[in-house]
DNA sequence: ACACCTTTGTCGCGG
DNA sequence: ACAAAGGTGT
């Protein structure tokens, strides 16, 4: 075997066979464990490779570990169940699908096709969209798959609310049946409804697959929980990893329990910790333990490090977001000059709102970056309108994708002519394809909506021929082009439209790496090779699409999780951001904002920068900030704090930097959006500055009195909080 | 039916 | 501040 080891390492590689839970650390090699533990499995237990079946997070761990496991042992390995959750349910239910009650050409849908859906049904329904708001209903059904309950389940209501959910979760689980749809929840949910409710196949593969690896444990939801439960019945060996420490995704049904049951429910259980930290400095890692011993109920871990203290945490306090954004282009154009990669810098918030405005700064210093998350490519309208038109050629009943591009781009059918098309579908019970069909035949289509409605029924037939016969990305060529969507954008004047026409034309380009990506699926008819890749387009729409060009790192703390960089930032630590306003009065969901904080401090191997601003424009509003709590659970020692900056707006409104100083005890001190009290007139805020030396002025705005300036070396202004 | 303008909600993380 | 939804005029 190639990697060295630590002892708790090898321990854990080769742990006797039965049940074992890992609970590892941020950076104590948690990856190289069970990629060795797989490798020992082959070599010491000569596991086969389809008896083995590993579980990561998200695509792209599971792509790491098949290149890592694939070097390890010089032999491909594409014989393994790899993969996540989700890519491995809906795997299944493609192979079963009658099993499972779905047809043939069912489709993935993502949360915004949800949310669609979903608004739909609350207008059938007659749901007041003001008193139920959408993205709570949403919410409300996503928890009850994860937590495996159907609305047929769902206690019987007595109140209100219970009831109301229920009824729309009712209507939205048959608009998935009627239409082939199946969620995100819906994969795992009918995953495991396949296999709890259909012994032979249970059985099949419980003695199918003999080892089971999982990986981030701490946030496996209950269905999940339940799957690997099942599946792992007569299993020679479970390996789960975790940290209890990094669980935080709980909004997306993970439960944090399911790491302290796992002993219980898996009989005999080896528990062995990862303590030994090799990624961060002392001083990085005393930091992180300090704020996440601030939780309670923890398993106990006490991360420890060889490495030398290294540089204290710098903590800046901007005037505000843009001033933030300034601090941190001014200290990564000097940790280039210092010679730094710049993929190896990352600039971290809590929320994609934040990234705007360091992305502005960035550009303006010409530094490139690349960024994650936010609008990922297959999220983008264009993108879904093209697919949605594959969609329907593929899947005639989805009467969600039929909608969504029946007048897209404009050919002359508006609300009318579909209320008709509706009408139709329901009377006689149709999909709107064949109710729109019938519009024809029956004349009840005229004039300008009927010629368009021609048209499209002609350019879905078709593509509905080319999918049967062609490849790939002549399937997708066809559709931009035949769907006039191409030719739409292309016309239109702006850059906007001109940004729609290239994604489009890339969206020619994602098939080939999508060819390379299943050639495992071999010769898959061409049919079920579009199916795929709309299930691909939906299931990865965010790993996908890495800008290849290399930069400065920025994404959310939730995207940074099992990532790591010499030097990181971490922006907008500020009350109500970070954490978050939603979460604040909430225990459970604070303490996870908590080891949220915990893996973004975690993520810094040589260096960590946490700024927040005191001042900063939400929903187009200045409020006045206050900083996080967690900065005040770091030890004061181990913080270099830098303050007591202004940046004034000089005439051409380019920002300059000017320090403050006023007299001599507060030195320093006193900078815009600063909060100061002044002997006669109380609390106020400074807002404006003139002047330099002792001739400096300062416009404050007190509470009770209003605007006043002052001259600032008479004023006797003392901070206050 | 569609282009243009006004109003309203959003900014909480993601497979 | 911005984007999407909704309303109005042609």
């Amino acid at each position: 075997m190639a990697d060295v080891l630590n002892a708790a390492q090898q321990q854990a590689v080769t742990a006797d066979l039965g049940n074992l839970l890992v609970l590892a650390g941020a950076g104590s090699g948690k990856t190289r464990v069970l990629v060795n533990r797989i490798a020992w499995l082959i070599t010491e237990h000569n596991a086969m490779l389809p008896s083995i079946f590993a579980v990561t997070f998200t695509n792209k761990a599971a792509t790491e570990m098949k290149t890592r496991l694939a070097a390890l042992l010089h032999r491909s390995t594409t014989n393994i169940w790899i993969g996540t959750f989700h890519s491995l349910a809906h795997r299944l239910l493609r192979l079963h699908w009658q099993e499972s009650n779905l047809p043939q050409n069912f489709q993935v849908i993502d949360a915004d096709d949800q949310l669609r859906l979903l608004r739909k049904i609350l207008q059938q329904l007659n749901v007041d969209e003001e008193r139920w708001e959408l993205k709570q209903v949403q919410y409300f059904i996503n928890r009850k798959k994860d937590d495996g309950i159907r609305a047929q389940k769902l206690a019987i209501a007595n109140n209100l609310f219970d009831r109301v959910m229920r009824d729309i979760y009712q209507a939205y689980e048959q608009a998935c049946n009627v239409n082939g749809l199946v969620d995100f929840g819906e994969l795992l949910f009918r995953g495991y409804e396949l296999l709890a409710s259909n012994v032979l196949l249970q059985q099949h593969y419980q003695e199918r697959f003999t080892h089971f690896l999982v990986d981030e444990f701490q946030d496996t939801n209950a269905i999940q929980y339940n799957w690997l439960k099942l599946l792992a019945k007569k299993a020679q060996s479970v390996t789960v990893v975790g940290d209890d420490d990094q669980s935080i995704y709980g909004w997306r049904g993970a439960r944090i329990e399911n790491i302290h049951r796992f002993e219980q429910d898996f009989p005999a259980a080896r528990v062995i910790r990862l303590e030994q930290n090799y990624r961060s400095t002392g001083t990085i890692l005393a930091a992180a333990n300090a704020v996440i011993a601030c939780n309670d109920g923890r398993l106990g871990k006490k991360l420890w490090t060889q490495q030398a203290q290294g540089e204290l945490v710098t903590l800046y306090t901007a005037l505000n977001e843009e001033d933030e954004a300034l601090f941190v282009v001014k200290q990564i154009q000097q940790y280039i000059t210092t010679g730094n990669d710049l993929t190896e810098i990352a600039v971290l918030y809590r929320s994609n709102a934040q990234s705007r405005v360091l992305e502005e700064a960035l550009v303006r210093a010409s530094i490139p970056y690349c960024i994650y998350g936010g609008l990922r490519f297959f999220e983008r309208a264009e993108i879904k309108d093209a697919l949605a038109y594959l969609r329907l050629a593929v899947n005639p009943q989805d009467n969600s994708a039929f909608e969504r591009i029946i007048n897209t781009p404009a050919r002359g059918i508006g609300e009318q002519s579909l209320g008709k098309i509706r009408a139709l579908a329901n009377q006689y019970n149709l999909s709107y394809w064949e109710a729109a069909k019938q519009g024809i035949a029956n004349d009840i289509l005229t004039g300008k909506a009927r010629v368009g409605m021609r048209t499209f029924l002609s350019i879905i037939e078709s593509l509905t021929n080319i999918i049967a016969t062609k490849p790939l990305p002549i399937v997708v060529e066809q559709a931009i082009n035949s769907s006039g969507l191409l030719q739409f954008f292309q016309q239109r004047p702006g850059e906007e439209a001109r940004n729609r026409a290239e994604n489009l034309a890339e969206l020619v380009s994602a098939t080939d790496n999508f060819v390379i990506a299943i050639n495992d699926g071999e010769n898959i008819e061409p049919k079920a090779k579009v199916m795929e890749f709309l299930s691909y387009a939906a299931l990865e729409a965010g790993e996908q699409k890495r800008n290849p060009a290399s930069g400065i790192q920025l994404m959310t703390l939730h995207a940074a999780k099992g990532l790591e960089f010499s030097i990181v930032f971490i922006c907008g630590m500020e009350e109500g951001l970070f954490p978050h306003h939603f979460s604040k009065d909430d225990p459970t969901a604070l303490e996870e904002e908590r080891r949220l904080c915990y893996v973004g401090i975690t993520r810094a191997m040589r260096k960590l920068l946490i700024t927040y601003a005191e001042q900063r424009r939400l929903f187009g509003r200045e409020e006045l900030r206050k900083k996080s709590r967690f900065i005040a659970e770091i030890p004061h020692n181990l913080l270099d704090i830098q303050a007591g900056r202004i940046y004034t707006k000089a005439a051409n409104s380019v920002f300059s930097l000017t320090r403050v100083i006023t007299n001599k005890s507060n030195a320093g001190t006193i900078y815009l959006g600063r909060r100061v009290k002044h002997t006669k007139f109380g609390k106020g805020t400074i807002v404006d500055q003139e002047g330099a030396g002792d001739k400096m002025r300062v416009n404050v705005h007190f509470d009770k009195l209003g605007p006043k300036w002052l001259v600032a070396a008479f004023a006797k202004l003392e901070p206050v909080d």
